[in-house]
DNA sequence: CGCCATGTTGATTTCTATCAAATTGAGTGG
DNA sequence: CCACTCAATTTGATAGAAATCAACATGGCG
């Protein structure tokens, strides 16, 4: 839909092929919808240049909410939650981290969230000051990096308005809805299945909602026909029904 | 406490003083707070060529989240809810504008919420493609900008954590902790009083609740001895217990 | 003085959380 | 290949917090 960028992408690694550790930024398939879009052919040989792969697998943590931000990184696959927990272990789910997305745009030396990794992830990583004084000198950049933390407002806005208003299931048809329509956008191409690599206390702690209310909701919604469950996610079957019920 | 920016501030007009259409932004009691505080003394003389101000009154709207942004505002007296409406009537509010607020950070067309005005407010206007080119060919005030964005993006991050993980007995204690803290940042001082200029059902909308929770809790934090309602807001009896029970 | 918006209080319902138990399923080792 | 284990998920029964429905009070203002 938006791949009217003029950038032909390789041929891809596996169903969902995106940057491979070692590949060339050139041939990153996600640089379309990173902050590097920003970005012209030597910058983005400079940056390249300090850029370093980082890996990480299912279930780790990248950082803590109480860390010193030493690193940003652009993920290039696999998924992240970002997580703010209270003392007493409640937890919310601020939002999932996709393949294009930028984790570090606040320019404080602590993160206020702690990342973990929900499927295996591999993501590029710079250093914060390195990063911080290139975007100084790159006023586009500077300016790519502040439309991207201005979407991810209007989307906290959108979540709050979910989080405060909606009743459960219009929780889940919305976040099914924002899922199909985030996986699209990242794989190029409309799938029929949505994935939801996260697992229910994931989605639970992402709509402010329990475990117990996540499964029920859904698997009433199988009963009532408008999806299916499938491995590694689920299938509308009623599309028509979820544009419907799915707000903001 | 971070009134220590070297700027002087003149005498203050009335109990909460600030920039009064006509005034020099060098007078601009608010500066500190506002996007301004990252200008020189030349760049403000140029910005201040280009600003209008404006007055509206309580109740007026400044914009609907239809509209077209055209100017952006830097507010300098009064509050404003910042609304989303959901199509059947419900409303979530995601913040109140307070002097020193800076509303218009997104680059888009389009204001994806709706500006109301609680009290009286005055602002300064800017022609949002005038405030952009300007802003371009400054990178300290994109990145002032920039500064504002993940700030705000932080505090939205602290009202998913209330909305969706809170009691409303926690959520009323987070939210005049909160109003305490701001107040007294944009009035430079401590004061008894914590001022509630907006109305129950700003309040409900603001925090997932409905105008009875809220009503309810707040006099039962009265009948408990937990703070006094005056006219104008609330003063804090057990200040600790405020403490306590706010969270974020 | 009385009007109307705003706020408070009470009774009841409802949605979602909580508590409890059964089921599934992926991974492991015999 | 199949039993076993453990985590994740589903399902059921019940409780509880906040919403809803319904008056009533307050108070600013013409």
């Amino acid at each position: 839909m938006d791949n009217s960028g003029g950038f032909t992408e390789p041929h891809r690694h596996g169903a969902c092929g995106h940057h491979v550790p070692g590949d060339d930024c050139r041939f990153c398939s996600i640089r379309r919808l990173s902050v590097c879009s920003a970005l012209d052919q030597d910058e983005l040989s400079f940056l390249e240049g300090m850029a370093g792969d980082s890996v990480f697998e299912e279930k780790s943590t990248l950082f803590r909410e109480e860390d010193e931000s030493i690193s940003v990184y652009n993920v290039t696959s696999g998924v992240i939650r970002l997580v703010r927990s209270l003392p007493d272990g409640r937890r919310q789910i601020t939002g999932f981290a996709l393949p294009g997305d930028f984790l570090g745009l606040a320019l404080q030396k602590q993160w206020k969230f702690s990342a973990e990794a929900v499927t295996d992830v591999k993501a590029c990583r710079f250093k914060r000051s390195t990063f911080d004084d290139f975007s100084e000198q790159k006023p586009h950049l500077m300016k790519r990096m502040h439309e991207f933390a201005t979407h991810e407002l209007s989307l906290a806005q959108d979540h709050m308005v979910l989080l405060g208003r909606l009743t459960a299931e219009e929780k889940i048809a919305s976040f099914l809805v924002l899922m199909k329509r985030r996986w699209t956008r990242v794989e190029g191409h409309e799938l029929g299945l949505i994935r939801l690599p996260m697992g229910r206390q994931d989605i639970a702690d992402y709509l402010g909602l329990t475990i117990e209310t996540v499964s029920r909701v859904i698997n009433q919604m199988q009963r009532d026909r408008k999806l299916v469950i499938v491995p590694d996610g689920i299938r509308f079957i009623d599309a028509a029904y979820f544009e419907q019920h799915a707000i903001a």
